[in-house]
RNA sequence: GGGGGUGUAGCUCAGUUGGUUAGAGCGAUCGCCUGUCACGCGAUAGGUCGAGGGUUCGAGUCCCUUCACUCCCGCCA
């Protein structure tokens, strides 16, 4: 028998009774009556009740023996008496009388309780990790996660998938996110650089003829930091296969994702079969690419209504003139809503930065009118156009934005979560998939006014090629293509372009020539000229996939040694001075200061 | 880089219009208690009120600067 147990802390049971049993673990909690002690000892597994008396001259030791101090006991399994049984935890109908017990790790006082429901500041939590990992529900994430990558792995199995490594150290690449960069000594002044994702290697091994690639693969981005974005490093679920057109991609990823929330979640999916939105109509009807389709609230155009000469609220029409639209959000029966509602929408919008937003009701009296403070703009004929337009009906409300595009998305994206929640119009228990799909392939740099690539510049375009018009890449679409769940953008993926001519193309619409491409992406561009066959994927976040398995709205909670706000870990002290030797040999020195 | 929030005992927090010696719960220490499971009861220790400056007879409270943490915008192909 080993030395440290013979059970775990949630095994025994009353089939043990009169057994004699060693036990290791943390003191959870102790219940002192002075004559008579009670034990919590926890591990991984559970909680077993342990329990000692006077006449046992451990006692008094026992008795001072701190919390969180790991003990092995041993002891006889006793049946509680049924007033004393505890139902709440597992090992509730027995308890283990002590007969001896030995410190194994001592435990200073605590610089924060473990076994307690109150929530601590960020910092002690993670500069105390390894205690904050000991408590239930933040421990029960960690395996959770851990569940979910096993099963993935499976499932991808299953799915004809096989796992490949790819290196950790590589090159910088060009585009996208800052790269963290590691110098290399035997390369004075040449660096290495964390791949931000193994996007180039998982297509060279496609063109390596391997068919379906998958990798639970960190990734390293320089950027700051969201509640659901860790700074620093996170995993993705990449995924890529040859042969295959955009539905290909579409049907493992649902398979995938329907089986794993299934599993691992009580909620319900709002779709079987996930809606398929473009971007454009994403834009428009939710004012982001990733919208929470768990909200019933749409944003529609309503421009046109404010050019007609019976609307005469100025302020908007001069703003249309020089180049605005106007959206609005029409919400449902809430006529009775306390003007406090509306107020509060428009105060809120005014503390977003926005000029506030317009609103009014529309009732019925001897005809339609609109209620509010700019109800008296709009005359009866604009008022039933306008209901006719959005589908309102009387009693219904509207809430009104007038800016430029862009900044119009973004406002009425805001207030449709705001007015949502609000309302109380957000379904908790449900997921909510949908892919968002036909990218543009590139946009317009709002400052330099240059064409760039919108997403990923290996991209395939969509369409006929011979028919493509390269005078206007803003209307070229790609096959590229996100999944989003309950507001949350997991994955984004695209058919790649296997072709080098057209690669050189697109890129030179961007403005690099063909020097410069083959500069950068020389790996990857040689390794298609040599017999590519057409592939594309996705790649999944993992730490995004396990936070709403979850239920968290951050990113730390599932994951066990996180890096805060400013990418420090206050636990390890990284990032940290290195030595001048250490600099020496890396042929770097540092600016002073 | 910008905006918001928070910062008071080891931890979680309260602290009124600026006014006596800054409080509570948990934890710690000591004492009492043989059926608790957030055990109970009593006592003790524990404070640079994030830091610096200012206004004032007087600042935890008002003002300025700054730091830390956090949320958001930018950024994240």
């Amino acid at each position: 028998m080993n030395k440290y147990r013979s059970h775990n802390c949630n095994e025994i049971r009353a089939k043990d009774v009169k057994k004699k049993v060693i036990l290791s673990g943390w003191i959870n909690k102790k219940r002192d009556h002075g004559n008579l002690l009670f034990i919590d000892l926890r591990d991984n597994y559970g909680i077993t009740q342990c329990i000692i008396d006077k006449e046992n001259s451990s006692f008094t030791s026992l008795e001072k023996t701190q919390l969180e101090t790991v003990i092995k006991i041993e002891g006889l399994v006793v049946n509680r008496s049924k007033e004393t049984i505890n139902k709440d935890i597992d090992t509730g109908e027995v308890e283990v009388v002590i007969d001896k017990f030995e410190v194994l790790g001592a435990c200073r006082e605590l610089p924060m309780p473990v076994f307690s429901d109150q929530e601590y500041s960020e910092e002690i939590r993670l500069k105390y990790r390894f205690l904050d990992l000991r408590r239930k529900k933040i421990h029960e994430n960690i395996i959770l996660r851990s569940k979910v990558i096993s099963f993935i792995r499976n499932e991808m199995n299953n799915l004809g998938f096989l796992e490949y490594q790819t290196p950790i150290l590589t090159s910088s690449s060009p585009e996208g996110a800052r790269d963290f960069l590691v110098p290399s000594r035997l390369n004075p002044g040449k660096f290495y650089a964390l791949p931000q994702a193994p996007q180039q290697f998982k297509q060279l091994i496609m063109v390596s003829g391997f068919d379906k690639y998958f990798q639970i693969a960190p990734c390293f981005r320089d950027e700051d930091a969201r509640a659901d974005r860790s700074p620093g490093e996170f995993y993705q679920l990449d995924l890529e296969m040859s042969f295959v057109e955009q539905e290909d991609v579409f049907e493992v990823v649902e398979k995938l994702l329907i089986s794993t929330f299934k599993k691992f979640s009580n909620k319900k999916l709002m779709f079987e079969k996930f809606p398929k939105i473009s971007y454009s109509e994403a834009m428009l009807k939710y004012g982001t690419d990733k919208p929470d389709l768990r909200n019933p609230l749409i944003i529609k155009d309503v421009t046109e209504i404010f050019t007609r000469e019976d609307v005469s609220l100025e302020i908007f029409k001069k703003l249309v003139i020089s180049g605005s639209k106007v959206r609005c959000i029409l919400t449902k029966n809430t006529k009775n809503q306390p003007r406090s509602f509306f107020d509060g929408i428009d105060k809120w919008a005014k503390d977003q930065g926005m000029s506030g937003m317009a609103y009014f009701t529309f009732e019925k009296e001897k005809e339609i009118l609109a209620k509010g403070p700019i109800g008296k703009f709009f005359s009866n004929k604009a008022l039933e156009e306008l209901m006719k337009k959005i589908n309102a009906k009387v009693g219904d409300s509207v809430f009104f934005a007038c800016n430029k595009v862009k900044e119009l998305e973004r406002i009425t994206s805001l207030a449709r979560e705001k007015i949502a929640n609000e309302l109380k119009l957000i379904d908790e228990e449900y997921f909510a998939f949908c892919w968002i799909v036909d990218y543009p392939m590139f946009e317009e740099d709002e400052q330099t006014k240059k064409i760039k690539f919108s997403h990923n510049p290996f991209s395939m375009p969509q369409g006929d090629l011979d028919k493509t018009n390269f005078k206007k890449p803003l209307e070229i679409l790609a096959y590229q293509y996100d999944i989003v769940c309950n507001g949350i953008e997991l994955s984004s993926g695209a058919i790649r372009n296997h072709i080098p001519e057209l690669m050189y193309k697109l890129f030179s619409l961007a403005g690099y020539n063909k020097k410069q491409v083959d500069d950068k992406f020389s790996g990857m561009i040689n390794a298609l000229s040599y017999g590519a066959p057409p592939h594309g994927g996705i790649a999944p976040g993992i730490d995004r996939i396990v936070m709403l398995l979850a239920g968290e709205k951050n990113i730390r909670e599932v994951t066990m040694f996180p890096m805060n706000q400013n990418a420090q870990d206050l636990m390890m002290n990284a990032p940290s001075e290195v030595s001048d030797s250490q600099l020496k040999e890396l042929n770097l020195s540092l600016k002073k200061k």
